[in-house]
DNA sequence: GATCTCGTATAGACAATCGATAGGAGGGCC
DNA sequence: GGCCCTCCTATCGATTGTCTATACGAGATC
């Protein structure tokens, strides 16, 4: 029955949101909305890994929140990247691309 | 403590695994010193994600095991992909490619 | 016959995602 | 005012897959 879709965001989601933040503050749904606009639906992330994953990335001193009015002038929670955020995406976007040549690597071997 | 998680990326063992084998037949360990090998020590897979990876794997059908004497004579499981497990690949595979440049496309988004 | 290596196996801890569910609060409509 | 829809955040429970650590049998070497 259940189709898999894009289990393999599991350890990517945390470089995702922060890379959406590196471009423009924003609040969650805001983020979510957004990439899965620019993934073209690829990756749809629901509300029960959003926030769990928002809450882990402030804790860790990655992101910053703060209350505001959202553009539909609704309560939001509007995140902004910090210093050791920015740095952070950094080491994990090398690590995704060693990752990714690695796997490349495996999948060409003939 | 600031460790470098050397964390398979969830989900693509069964891959990777499955690539191996499309290959030649090999037991675990010898699938395992390939991906070390081929990856360049990227990928370390230990015995505890291996071997329920294999049993996951043959239980699903995607490869038939045998036992039978190793290149030291030692006795050791030789896995085989199945048609079903070669399909499985293809898909996989393509699964891949798609998340990959999905994220592609959220990391260089500007 | 002690010890090393090879190869397989499993138990327990742990982290991250998902599905489902919840609720407050603004906006539009009648 | 009363209703419903949408927006936005939140959390619980289950599931999955990885890790660490430990174990054991058996061939190799001496």
């Amino acid at each position: 029955m259940g189709e898999h879709k894009t289990e393999i965001l599991r350890g990517t989601l945390d470089m995702l949101i922060l890379k959406a933040l590196s471009l423009n503050p924003m609040h969650g749904l805001g983020i979510s909305r957004r990439l899965d606009q620019i993934t073209g639906g690829v990756f749809q992330v629901k509300p029960g890994s959003l926030f769990p994953a928002l809450h882990r990335l402030e804790q860790e001193g990655w992101i910053e929140g703060e209350w505001s009015g959202s553009e539909s002038n609704r309560r939001a929670r509007y995140y902004r990247l910090t210093a050791a955020g920015r740095e952070r995406l950094g080491e994990e976007q090398e690590s995704w691309s060693h990752v990714v040549l690695a796997i490349t690597r495996v999948l060409e071997t003939t």
